[in-house]
DNA sequence: TCGATAGTTGAGCAATAATTCAACTATACG
DNA sequence: CGTATAGTTGAATTATTGCTCAACTATCGA
């Protein structure tokens, strides 16, 4: 009975549990790793990613390359910026923005090559 | 007026736009690029794979080291499974599940160099 | 055969998140 | 100055999504 009680008592392999639990990484760094992905894991951002990737640009251009609105653009650059994935330069009324990071692209680079391995949907 | 239309016509700058627009891989690529990184984009499935990454892992094992119910770890497994990111094996009543794809092992250890590139937070 | 346990599943709920809309700031240019 | 445009922002709306709960299947062992 009360089964659901986390599954504390039933442990199939208490040693390989053990083992993982001692080489896992903190809860922050997994949460950060995760948030991390998670910003990647929006169509809408990954495409912005992709051009930012390619070519420093500016908000109404990504608009433009997206089909989308700036205020929708800004609301993800936004959070893009606050993780630091993108930084961003004024040039009068014109903000340029850009990758922040270099790993961002080399991630964008494995997942694709992930996506290729994979060949077509099942 | 009418400013909100997609931003069509006010392009700043045209040429990068176009040439960023021809290097730009099919829309259905980075759709399903997005979708990988959305998978790895949760801090329960993050820490299932991490998981996974270091050991073959049976469903109540992974909710014990989890501390969540089987129930939860078994949605995101099926959703996991779908996306073909692990892969399991039966033994008896047991399901053994593990990553199906050498580079999801690759994107979270990019992933993990990045975090600590980052250093602590702001 | 019967009870217990591993795992799956669908429905519903609560939280989160992406977009839209409208209002706003700031810079450029006539 | 005044108007137009680039960009930002907050609120509201709508769509996702992760988890819980309860019911279910399947396998093991007594």
């Amino acid at each position: 009975m009360n089964e659901r009680a986390v599954c504390t008592i039933s442990l199939i392999n208490e040693a390989k549990v053990t083992a993982v639990k001692n080489a896992t990484p903190e809860e922050e760094t997994l949460f950060r790793l995760a948030e991390t992905f998670r910003v990647l894991g929006d169509p809408t951002r990954v495409r912005i990613l992709h051009a930012l990737s390619l070519e420093e640009l500016c908000v109404c251009d990504i608009a433009s390359l997206l089909g989308t609105t700036k205020s929708a653009v800004s609301h993800q650059l936004r959070l893009l910026r606050s993780l630091r994935v993108v930084k961003y330069r004024k040039d009068g009324r014109i903000v340029y923005y850009s990758l922040d990071d270099s790993h961002v692209g080399n991630l964008l680079r494995e997942g694709l090559s992930h996506i290729s391995s994979q060949g077509v949907s099942p």
